[in-house]
DNA sequence: ATTCTCAGGTTAATCGTTTAATCATACTAG
DNA sequence: CTAGTATGATTAAACGATTAACCTGAGAAT
């Protein structure tokens, strides 16, 4: 490994030459600086990132914990996080959370010991987050005071079911898989907002019973919102067994516009997250808070869209009963 | 930040004993360590990464090279990566190859000035590796001499045919979506190898006429091999929409196992990487190459297993003819 | 009593980079 | 002619952990 004495010594120069040379920060001859940088890319020179690391007390370098990378969402944030980070400079750490509150807690402590500047985290349910030596940045539905970035659920799921009144549905199903996720708790929550008054419908959890639980639920609804694309697409799929087809019988909405959402027929209409605009803000708050920035941004929601897809049409007979009846239901 | 000569000035001894008590090295009594310890604790200490790596020449980090994160399959490996090195006291620094060559190479750049020890890489359709400074491991088709661990795509694509043929099936329809991907080329010479000598085949790139193509080359075709499980997926509901059943009707196998594949109905039948097992030997090369081990794992590759799922049946009704008659199309 | 040994420490150098403080030189202004 | 001022470069001190080499007593062996 070349180094900058190695440089200096070639060259008969001093070390801070070399070294104010390539950063451009003390007062130095053009000759020298050509020469100087001429010679280290002969050789090849890179800057140690340890001794810079050691000397200025950053290593460039953000830690990402996330519950599961495998799960569908996380890469694309993750994607998004490494872009962000790349512009702003910074590398990134990926971390598991193992989906427990205790992985999640060693993943930054390990992080910490590797060294990073900044950690962003996906939380758990459960988001007890321990005091850090370095600035933390969570990405998760708005609950600490200003750390905190996150997509508009909420919204996202009024969005979904707006669209489908407007296309004149009237009896719907609400389908989520967690009961215990704020996420998904507040999609539904939306999308509750965005019927109510207007129509009717059933909320249900769903384990394994899936078959089951549509044909009990399915009489005379004619569109159903998932909390997700997969929730969507078993029920496309599984609807399809059922000899339903979709659209024309039955609408289906998902939530996060994942790959699959494309590569299937129909494809899927989904409400999408803006994981670009998510990271920018978290890595935004992270960089101005390592740097000091006395000004730091504030916590903020991120409005999700929606994408109109095949797996969504009018209702093709208008409903013959108008029910104001409605129900909620959970497992 | 505490550091160690805060506890040396705290306890009145000097910084090397500090050290050693912590790492024990070093002659230190029982009841020094004792002391240094629990001061440690007290006062929160970590130990400086930055410090630790300028001295060793370590940074304990392994780069690792995905061409895009968000594609299915890759999220997979990368927590298997994460969790090889986690064994191994590394953390994993993620790096995006862009889905070209100079982003590759330029990702690679970037992890070697950030310090990493060695690098992974799952490369492009180019391999076009430059010499690195640290060690490279590439997962990949089996090309490179010494430092490649693949996955056995042959033998998987062999595996899949073998199956159906088991069950059966004589025509089949061979299904790809890039025609320069090795991968992709790997696992349809391996069906063809499966299949040659007792079946018809036809192998097609499909680009984005899928219905049409579909319908084409369907004719008493009762089983389709596919590259991956997302077009796998796409298969079996475009068969739905055109009123196939899967898989009474038609029997689909695809590849990589992913999260989609247990989500759908008719559940997919797929051939699995064993990500897990190859991540172990990369990491396991690499961890050999920084310690400077003599004996370097050799080049290897691992076999994939088969899924039995829904999505594959018995033919139901024998074939009428059998036609040895093999033909074979590129786009 | 003198030498040896050894446990238990301490000193000081090192890794590579940055940077404040200093120095030498030439040139300008008084 | 001297003081002042740029300019370009050097010296040396950090940053934090590690480690080879050295030092100091106390007890054992001669």
């Amino acid at each position: 490994m070349t180094n900058q004495k190695q440089i200096a010594r070639d060259l008969g120069i001093s070390v801070a030459t070399v070294s104010n040379a390539l950063t451009g920060k003390g007062r130095v001859s053009e000759d020298v600086i050509r020469l100087v940088t001429s010679r280290a890319g002969q050789l090849g020179y890179v800057p140690s990132a340890a001794g810079r690391a050691l000397k200025s007390g950053r290593s460039g370098i953000l830690g990402l914990v996330m519950p599961d990378i495998t799960q569908p969402v996380f890469p694309e944030f993750a994607q998004g996080v490494e872009a962000e980070a790349d512009k702003c400079g910074f590398g990134v750490l990926i971390a598991n959370g193992r989906g427990t509150e205790t992985g999640q807690s060693k993943a930054i402590r390990q992080l910490i010991q590797r060294g990073v500047d900044g950690i962003i985290v996906i939380p758990q349910r459960g988001t007890t987050l321990e005091v850090s030596p370095v600035p933390v940045a969570i990405a998760s539905t708005p609950n600490d005071p200003s750390n905190t970035v996150a997509a508009n659920h909420a919204q996202g799921g009024k969005l979904a079911a707006r669209a489908l009144i407007n296309l004149g549905h009237r009896k719907f199903l609400l389908l989520g898989n967690d009961p215990s996720s704020p996420v998904q708790n507040d999609r539904i929550a939306g999308m509750i907002e965005g019927l109510t008054g207007n129509s009717s419908f059933e909320a249900c959890w769903t384990a394994q019973d899936f078959p089951n639980l549509m044909q009990k639920h399915l009489e005379g609804v004619t569109a159903i919102l998932t909390v997700s694309d997969l929730l969507a697409l078993r029920v496309v799929t599984e609807a399809a067994q059922m000899g339903l087809k979709c659209p024309e019988d039955i609408s289906v909405i998902g939530f996060d516009d994942l790959p699959l959402a494309t590569a299937v027929r129909p494809t899927l209409s989904t409400i999408v997250p803006d994981t670009s605009e998510l990271s920018r803000r978290l890595v935004a708050y992270l960089d101005a808070a390592i740097r000091q920035d006395p000004i730091l941004p504030a916590a903020s929601v991120v409005d999700m869209t929606l994408m109109l897809r095949e797996s969504t049409g009018p209702v093709s007979a208008p409903p013959t009963t108008f029910s104001p009846h409605l129900t909620r239901r959970s497992k």
